[in-house]
DNA sequence: GTTAAATATGCTTATATACGCATATATACA
DNA sequence: TGTATATATGCGTATATAAGCATATTTAAC
């Protein structure tokens, strides 16, 4: 596993590095906004609506619309349209491994 | 392992998940920029001096200081000084190891 | 076709921050 | 004390983006 994650960037040029490491703080930009982790958090329990997220996190149907699909653009969560309803989902489960790891690291540095 | 990751943030109330929310949401921002990126491969080979980051990565001096002092502050870094040289280095292998899981990820979907 | 409900988007404003530039600070050494 | 080297920081500018507000778009039901 780690030496599988050490091949992919071991014989990378430093202009494909470079390419990486501007994808990787898109990837990481999406997750550093407290809105769209809390509505992550939201839709890491199961899929959800646009309104089911509204209701959930309390935000404005406009914002919680935006991140969903800033998420979805970028690729963490999954769209499905039905009728007039959009459902999203978690797409992409090391995502959501990552976010809970943080998190409990920084739950339990907090008390 | 999950177990325990679970555990940290079950039993907080909505106050102590917002207060999660946002310390997780700056610990991403500080990863959320390519210059610190390609700062923290440097030092994740061994301790660097400011000086030895700015010649590896070829930013200035003050953009290397404070980002590197940015990575310091928030805790992913560690700060050394001796004499009128300062040595940073990785105080945290969870973050690296985070930060090659999505390099590589993204290192393999852009074949 | 009209209306209503769910979702997306254009526009503005406020805020954050990355960078360049100049300069300040700290330490060692003559 | 004066000088050189390494690092940090104040300031201005440019850019990104989160949120509010209004409105557009899409689909279903009448």
């Amino acid at each position: 596993m780690k030496a599988r994650v050490q091949k992919a960037t071991k014989n990378l040029s430093p202009k494909q590095m470079e390419k990486v490491f501007a994808k990787v703080a898109e990837y990481f930009t999406v997750l550093s906004d407290p809105s769209r982790l809390r509505i992550m958090y939201a839709v890491c329990s199961g899929e959800k609506s646009v309104s089911e997220v509204v209701m959930l996190c309390g935000s404005s149907q406009a914002n919680v619309s935006r991140h969903l699909m800033a998420l979805h653009k970028s690729g963490i969560l999954l769209r499905r349209k039905e009728g007039v309803t959009v459902y999203y989902s978690i797409a992409d489960n090391a995502t959501v491994d990552m976010c809970q790891s943080v998190c409990a690291k920084i739950a339990e540095s907090m008390h």
